[in-house]
DNA sequence: CACGTGACGGTTGAG
DNA sequence: GACTCAACCGTCACG
Protein backbone atom coordinates (compact mmCIF):
# COMPACT_ATOMS: atom_id res chain seq x y z
CA UNK A 1 0.00 0.00 0.00
CA UNK A 2 1.32 3.29 -0.85
CA UNK A 3 0.30 4.81 2.62
CA UNK A 4 -2.92 6.53 2.30
CA UNK A 5 -1.02 9.56 3.59
CA UNK A 6 -4.42 11.52 3.36
CA UNK A 7 -6.35 9.61 5.68
CA UNK A 8 -3.53 9.64 8.66
CA UNK A 9 -2.71 13.30 8.75
CA UNK A 10 -1.52 12.91 12.29
CA UNK A 11 2.09 10.83 11.82
CA UNK A 12 4.60 13.01 9.71
CA UNK A 13 3.33 16.37 8.07
CA UNK A 14 5.98 17.13 5.52
CA UNK A 15 7.78 19.99 7.41
CA UNK A 16 10.26 22.53 5.33
CA UNK A 17 13.41 20.48 5.42
CA UNK A 18 12.26 16.89 6.45
CA UNK A 19 15.37 14.58 4.95
CA UNK A 20 18.47 15.41 4.26
CA UNK A 21 19.06 15.86 0.74
CA UNK A 22 16.58 19.27 0.83
CA UNK A 23 17.23 21.92 3.55
CA UNK A 24 19.99 23.42 5.44
CA UNK A 25 22.28 20.57 6.15
CA UNK A 26 22.23 18.23 2.72
CA UNK A 27 25.73 17.18 4.11
CA UNK A 28 27.66 14.89 1.96
CA UNK A 29 31.27 13.65 2.55
CA UNK A 30 33.04 13.72 -0.27
CA UNK A 31 35.09 10.08 -0.15
CA UNK A 32 36.64 7.70 -2.94
CA UNK A 33 33.03 6.58 -2.90
CA UNK A 34 31.22 9.68 -2.58
CA UNK A 35 28.18 7.49 -0.94
CA UNK A 36 28.50 9.10 2.24
CA UNK A 37 25.96 11.40 4.11
CA UNK A 38 26.40 12.87 8.09
CA UNK A 39 23.32 12.78 10.10
CA UNK A 40 22.72 14.92 13.05
CA UNK A 41 24.64 13.49 15.29
CA UNK A 42 27.47 13.61 13.01
CA UNK A 43 27.90 10.03 11.96
CA UNK A 44 28.36 9.31 8.99
CA UNK A 45 25.88 6.42 7.17
CA UNK A 46 24.97 5.55 3.61
CA UNK A 47 21.79 6.69 2.35
CA UNK A 48 19.48 3.17 1.82
CA UNK A 49 22.28 0.77 3.12
CA UNK A 50 22.64 -1.21 6.18
CA UNK A 51 25.76 0.22 8.48
CA UNK A 52 28.50 -1.89 8.84
CA UNK A 53 28.36 -5.56 10.58
CA UNK A 54 30.78 -3.68 13.13
CA UNK A 55 28.71 -1.10 14.45
CA UNK A 56 25.92 -3.35 14.69
CA UNK A 57 27.69 -5.60 16.69
CA UNK A 58 28.68 -2.75 18.87
CA UNK A 59 24.94 -1.72 19.81
CA UNK A 60 24.24 -4.80 20.41
CA UNK A 61 27.26 -5.33 22.69
CA UNK A 62 26.78 -2.22 24.28
CA UNK A 63 22.96 -2.36 25.20
CA UNK A 64 24.13 -5.87 26.77
CA UNK A 65 26.28 -4.32 29.07
CA UNK A 66 23.50 -2.22 30.10
CA UNK A 67 23.98 0.75 28.32
CA UNK A 68 21.27 3.05 27.58
CA UNK A 69 19.63 3.30 23.84
CA UNK A 70 20.05 6.84 24.07
CA UNK A 71 23.83 6.39 25.21
CA UNK A 72 24.61 4.10 22.34
CA UNK A 73 22.63 6.21 19.64
CA UNK A 74 25.31 9.67 20.84
CA UNK A 75 28.33 7.37 20.86
CA UNK A 76 28.08 5.66 17.77
CA UNK A 77 26.37 8.56 16.50
CA UNK A 78 23.80 6.33 15.14
CA UNK A 79 20.00 7.75 15.15
CA UNK A 80 18.15 6.48 17.89
CA UNK A 81 15.67 5.26 15.83
CA UNK A 82 18.15 3.01 13.92
CA UNK A 83 19.35 1.85 17.52
CA UNK A 84 15.92 0.77 18.71
CA UNK A 85 15.48 -1.11 14.96
CA UNK A 86 18.27 -3.03 15.60
CA UNK A 87 18.34 -3.51 19.33
CA UNK A 88 14.19 -4.36 18.49
CA UNK A 89 15.21 -7.13 15.47
CA UNK A 90 17.87 -8.55 17.63
CA UNK A 91 15.64 -9.22 20.48
CA UNK A 92 13.34 -10.66 18.44
CA UNK A 93 15.70 -12.89 15.70
CA UNK A 94 18.76 -13.16 17.91
CA UNK A 95 20.65 -12.08 14.59
CA UNK A 96 22.46 -8.54 14.25
CA UNK A 97 22.72 -9.03 10.85
CA UNK A 98 20.12 -7.09 7.68
CA UNK A 99 17.51 -8.19 6.23
CA UNK A 100 17.75 -9.27 2.92
CA UNK A 101 17.62 -5.93 0.64
CA UNK A 102 16.01 -5.98 -3.00
CA UNK A 103 15.01 -8.93 -4.99
CA UNK A 104 11.38 -10.13 -5.81
CA UNK A 105 9.46 -12.96 -3.72
CA UNK A 106 9.59 -16.31 -5.39
CA UNK A 107 6.82 -16.43 -7.59
CA UNK A 108 4.03 -18.68 -5.93
CA UNK A 109 3.77 -21.03 -8.48
CA UNK A 110 2.10 -23.99 -7.26
CA UNK A 111 -0.46 -24.88 -3.74
CA UNK A 112 1.57 -25.11 -0.70
CA UNK A 113 0.73 -29.06 -1.10
CA UNK A 114 1.80 -29.09 -4.08
CA UNK A 115 5.20 -27.81 -3.88
CA UNK A 116 5.18 -29.83 -0.16
CA UNK A 117 4.36 -32.98 -2.62
CA UNK A 118 7.38 -31.61 -5.07
CA UNK A 119 9.74 -31.66 -2.51
CA UNK A 120 8.68 -35.78 -1.30
CA UNK A 121 9.16 -37.12 -4.91
CA UNK A 122 12.31 -35.26 -5.53
CA UNK A 123 13.57 -36.24 -1.87
CA UNK A 124 11.66 -39.65 -2.31
CA UNK A 125 13.65 -39.82 -6.07
CA UNK A 126 16.46 -37.29 -6.32
CA UNK A 127 17.01 -38.37 -10.32
CA UNK A 128 13.63 -37.62 -10.68
CA UNK A 129 12.91 -35.29 -13.69
CA UNK A 130 10.81 -32.32 -13.89
CA UNK A 131 8.76 -33.79 -16.26
CA UNK A 132 8.27 -36.95 -14.65
CA UNK A 133 7.22 -34.66 -11.55
CA UNK A 134 4.25 -33.39 -13.57
CA UNK A 135 3.29 -36.31 -14.83
CA UNK A 136 2.98 -38.03 -11.25
CA UNK A 137 1.61 -34.99 -9.72
CA UNK A 138 -1.41 -35.46 -12.65
CA UNK A 139 -1.43 -39.01 -12.01
CA UNK A 140 -1.94 -38.61 -8.32
CA UNK A 141 -4.19 -36.53 -8.70
CA UNK A 142 -2.53 -33.98 -6.75
CA UNK A 143 -3.22 -31.84 -9.98
CA UNK A 144 -5.44 -31.56 -12.76
CA UNK A 145 -4.80 -30.20 -16.79
CA UNK A 146 -5.75 -26.57 -15.47
CA UNK A 147 -3.47 -26.34 -12.31
CA UNK A 148 -1.00 -27.90 -12.87
CA UNK A 149 2.51 -26.28 -12.55
CA UNK A 150 4.92 -26.04 -15.40
CA UNK A 151 7.87 -28.06 -15.78
CA UNK A 152 9.71 -25.08 -15.72
CA UNK A 153 8.05 -23.72 -12.71
CA UNK A 154 8.44 -27.29 -11.04
CA UNK A 155 12.26 -26.98 -12.09
CA UNK A 156 12.09 -23.30 -10.40
CA UNK A 157 11.03 -25.12 -7.17
CA UNK A 158 13.64 -27.74 -7.04
CA UNK A 159 16.04 -25.49 -7.96
CA UNK A 160 14.96 -23.24 -4.94
CA UNK A 161 14.46 -26.35 -2.94
CA UNK A 162 17.59 -28.65 -3.45
CA UNK A 163 20.07 -26.83 -5.50
CA UNK A 164 22.53 -24.44 -3.49
CA UNK A 165 21.01 -23.61 -1.11
CA UNK A 166 23.14 -22.28 1.64
CA UNK A 167 21.55 -22.64 5.20
CA UNK A 168 21.05 -19.70 6.61
CA UNK A 169 23.47 -19.06 9.86
CA UNK A 170 22.66 -15.75 11.26
CA UNK A 171 25.47 -16.62 13.82
CA UNK A 172 28.07 -14.38 15.42
CA UNK A 173 30.40 -16.14 14.27
CA UNK A 174 29.32 -15.70 10.75
CA UNK A 175 29.02 -11.46 11.84
CA UNK A 176 32.60 -12.06 13.27
CA UNK A 177 34.12 -13.67 10.17
CA UNK A 178 32.43 -11.43 8.11
CA UNK A 179 34.19 -8.26 10.10
CA UNK A 180 36.99 -9.77 10.00
CA UNK A 181 36.99 -10.10 6.27
CA UNK A 182 35.86 -6.45 6.00
CA UNK A 183 33.56 -7.10 3.61
CA UNK A 184 35.31 -7.00 0.94
CA UNK A 185 32.57 -7.98 -1.40
CA UNK A 186 30.86 -4.93 -0.88
CA UNK A 187 30.78 -2.46 -3.53
CA UNK A 188 30.60 0.91 -1.47
CA UNK A 189 31.01 0.19 1.93
CA UNK A 190 30.54 2.33 4.88
CA UNK A 191 33.51 0.83 6.39
CA UNK A 192 35.74 2.38 4.57
CA UNK A 193 33.91 5.91 5.06
CA UNK A 194 33.81 5.48 8.94
CA UNK A 195 36.24 2.40 9.48
CA UNK A 196 38.98 4.61 11.52
CA UNK A 197 36.63 6.62 13.44
CA UNK A 198 35.37 3.64 14.76
CA UNK A 199 37.70 1.11 15.25
CA UNK A 200 40.47 3.61 16.54
CA UNK A 201 37.95 4.26 19.31
CA UNK A 202 34.92 5.94 19.14
CA UNK A 203 34.85 6.02 22.88
CA UNK A 204 38.09 7.83 22.83
CA UNK A 205 36.77 10.81 20.75
CA UNK A 206 34.35 11.13 23.22
C1' DC B 1 14.59 13.51 28.33
C1' DA B 2 14.15 8.78 26.47
C1' DC B 3 11.95 6.03 23.49
C1' DG B 4 8.65 3.90 19.91
C1' DT B 5 7.00 4.50 15.50
C1' DG B 6 5.60 6.05 10.72
C1' DA B 7 6.90 8.60 6.60
C1' DC B 8 10.41 9.41 3.60
C1' DG B 9 14.07 9.08 0.12
C1' DG B 10 17.18 5.91 -1.08
C1' DT B 11 19.45 1.21 -2.69
C1' DT B 12 19.23 -3.44 -4.11
C1' DG B 13 18.34 -7.53 -6.81
C1' DA B 14 15.08 -11.31 -8.53
C1' DG B 15 11.97 -11.69 -12.10
C1' DG C 1 20.71 -5.63 -21.10
C1' DA C 2 17.24 -2.42 -19.46
C1' DC C 3 13.32 -2.23 -16.75
C1' DT C 4 9.96 -3.06 -12.87
C1' DC C 5 8.81 -3.47 -8.33
C1' DA C 6 8.74 -5.01 -3.72
C1' DA C 7 11.76 -5.76 -0.24
C1' DC C 8 14.95 -3.50 3.09
C1' DC C 9 17.83 0.40 4.80
C1' DG C 10 18.74 4.67 8.20
C1' DT C 11 17.25 9.20 9.24
C1' DC C 12 14.06 12.40 10.82
C1' DA C 13 10.35 14.19 13.42
C1' DC C 14 6.24 13.52 16.01
C1' DG C 15 3.95 12.05 20.12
Amino acid sequence: MTALAGGLPRMMRPSPHQNFPRGGYSLEVSTPLGQGRVNQLGGVFINGRPLPNHIRHKIVEMAHHGVRPCVISRQLRVSHGCVSKILCRYQETGSIRPGAIGGSKPKQTAAPEVDKKIEEYKSENPGMFSWEIRDKLLKDGICDRNNVPSVSAISRIMRSKFGGVAEDEDDEEVVKREMEENEPRTKHSIDGILGDRCSCGFLGAF
